[in-house]
RNA sequence: CGGGAUGUAGCGCAGCCUGGUAGCGCACCUGCUUCGGGAGCAGGGGGCCGGAGGUUCGAAUCCUCUCAUCCCGACCA
């Protein structure tokens, strides 16, 4: 028997598809999920799945739960509804703002949704767990969670209640938490790999979960929200939020011009500032006023082909957020309307970014309306700032490793795994006896995967413009048994007993047993994408045959009716393995 | 949160400017013919036009408010 269920007859399941795109779906694997009859939605970023999206997510909870119990950890449920104190214990219910959708109930306590499960994990082993001889400990859940995202979109890539797989390790020391840290990236790689999903695992930011390092797991897709950086030369891929980049080496070539002050008469943009003064923007010095969410106005100086990496910028200087300042912050401070700002004579904090460092006779605002200053240069015109690494890398940029050219890609986050310390255990006072009876924290990690954004990345990755191409071990079923005419006594009979026979065979098979025109089966068939298809139609059949049609190549072969159950049975084997 | 847009039948849309009692395609139901890549003909069902106020003899259409949905959003210094 099948795995999953049984009696898959078209004729008396719910596969909704679509002939036309629905009008608010932009990305591919939205547009797709909901024409080929896999999910509705009930509100924005909140879906209804149906069994076809059901079960493609079951596929892929079932590979997430088979590498995680091969790597050791124990499957468990916490529930979504979290009591605040917890929340408050761990500092958390003012630190995560408004993506923690909050709620009371009829005796006025406080409670949230939970959008991660740190304090529930950690609350509960600190009452189960007393001594070192219990660890080491990794749990899993997989479950519904919910961040009131600000902005939901692009179907399940970024919804606001979602599937998610999220596992929690528990050591005596960093040493060993190490080790799990190790067992679940290794065990996330063969998750992705059993997918059948082109990914790169990426050093990453920690964000608002915490801890001091973590991977993200990418699958690579132009619709991806994230840039990610590989290098051509070795190993190295980071998130281009977190990849480092190196000073460089300052030329110090000495100033040939002088300062002069120059008109710039409305000319505002690095764009048009160098265009006005017909100079490449690489020879601009932007000078960005911020303001950090602790109320410091300070300058930060970037080349001006460059960006700003607030994440960097943030953790230099130990705050969480960082804004560009408004207009009337921006006059007040420079003295100027935007977009003539410039850190000669400016009274404020200036950061530059090591790009800055080694440029001479550059171009800067002049903190002056309509003015600014060419043939800048550090020391003689204006004291050099303090340099740091600052900016966003761009494909081309020197890998921090090896000096070899960065390439940069777009990828969809869908695993995170983090090493957390001590930070939860220290908040919740999450301790056990050690050897000596020594209390000790637990060193922590914690592990993710979004399961639904896992199958919304398969589609962008694996799609044609007929429809879904799905990889066969997340395929909702592996074979589809397209009945030509079910009106013909023979056909259906024939088609009725392969479909038995499959079954038996353990293969997941649905029936199109509708009575619908050939070309409409067929088309959606194509749209909803399961991998093998087999026709049963009188021309076959007459020949003593079926007909075997693969979705992601189009090959076509014909079976011959006695050996079709078998072969079709060995094929999926063998894709599985 | 700021900017932009859209809400009319299950889906895709027209009608709105220039108020006069709602329409097209697909889907759905019935019948006949058809049947290996989204069939043809004939008949039929389904919408208090997102909601609330207002203007008017009369509102999908004009005005006000509201709700929902989608898109874009430091990169400008």
């Amino acid at each position: 028997m099948s795995p999953l269920e049984d009696s898959m007859r078209y004729s008396d399941y719910l596969l909704p598809t679509l002939k036309e795109t629905p009008a608010d779906a932009e990305v591919i694997s939205h547009q797709l999920m909901l024409r080929a009859g896999m999910i509705r939605k009930l509100a924005a970023g909140i879906y209804n799945y149906l069994p076809m999206g059901l079960r493609a997510v079951r596929k892929v909870e079932q590979i997430v739960r088979e590498e995680m119990n091969r790597a050791g950890a124990i499957e468990l449920l916490m529930p979504m509804v979290v009591p605040a104190e917890l929340w408050q214990e761990s500092g958390r219910w003012e630190q995560y703002g408004k993506e923690l959708l909050r709620f009371t109930d009829r005796k006025e306590s406080d409670f949230c949704l939970g959008p991660t499960h740190e304090e529930v994990i950690t609350d509960l082993v600190r009452g189960t767990v007393r001594s070192y001889r219990q660890l080491p400990l990794n749990l899993y859940q997989i479950q519904s969670k919910f961040r009131d995202e600000i902005r939901p979109r692009f179907g399940l890539m970024r919804g606001r209640e979602f599937i998610m797989k999220d596992a929690y390790s528990f050591d005596l020391d960093e040493a060993g938490a190490d080790l799990a840290y190790e067992k679940m990236y290794q065990a996330y790689r063969r998750i992705f790999e059993r997918c059948g999903l082109k990914f790169r695992a990426v050093e990453a930011d920690t964000g608002n979960i915490g801890g001091s390092s973590s991977h993200e797991f990418m699958v690579l897709a132009e619709s991806g929200e994230d840039a990610i950086v590989s290098c051509s030369g070795c190993e190295y891929a980071a998130n281009v939020e977190k990849a480092e980049l190196a000073a460089g080496t300052p030329s110090f070539s000495e100033p040939q011009t002088e300062l002069v002050k120059v008109p710039t008469p409305g000319r505002r943009t690095i764009e048009e500032v160098a265009a006005f003064l017909r100079v490449g923007v690489d020879r601009l010095v932007k000078t960005l006023i911020v303001q950090t969410d602790g109320g410091e106005i300070l300058a930060v100086l970037l080349r001006g082909d460059h960006e700003l990496n607030d994440i960097k910028l943030c953790r230099l200087l130990g705050c969480n957020e960082v804004q560009l300042a408004d207009d009337e912050t921006v006059s007040r401070t420079t003295g100027a309307p935007v977009g003539f700002a410039g850190p000669i004579g400016l009274k404020l904090r200036v950061l530059a970014d090591h790009a800055v460092a080694g440029m001479v006779d550059f171009i800067t605002g002049a903190n002056q309306d309509d003015m600014h200053f060419t043939g800048v240069s550090w020391g003689r015109d204006c004291a050099a700032p303090t340099f740091a690494d600052l900016r966003l890398a761009k494909a081309g940029d020197a890998c921090p490793r090896c000096g070899a050219s960065l390439e940069l890609w777009r990828g969809i986050e869908v695993g995170h795994v983090f090493k957390l310390g001590t930070k939860y255990s220290a908040a919740l006072g999450a301790t056990v006896l050690d050897d000596q009876g020594q209390e000790r924290e637990l060193f922590m990690g914690c592990y993710g995967i979004g399961v639904g954004r896992t199958v919304a990345a398969a589609i962008e990755q694996n799609h044609d413009r007929n429809g879904i191409v799905f990889p066969l071990p997340i395929a909702p079923f592996q074979v589809l048994i397209t009945v030509v005419n079910p009106r013909e006594e023979e056909v259906l009979a024939a088609a009725n007993d392969l479909y038995r026979q499959l079954e038996a065979a353990g293969i997941e098979v649905l029936l199109d047993d509708r009575d619908e025109r050939p070309g409409s089966k067929f088309k959606d068939a194509d749209l909803i994408g399961i991998p093998l298809r087999v026709t049963v139609g009188s021309r076959g059949l007459a020949e003593g045959a079926v007909e075997l049609q693969e979705r992601a190549s189009g090959q076509r072969t014909m079976l011959p009716m006695a050996d079709a159950a078998r072969l079709l049975a060995e094929q999926v084997r063998a894709v599985l393995g």
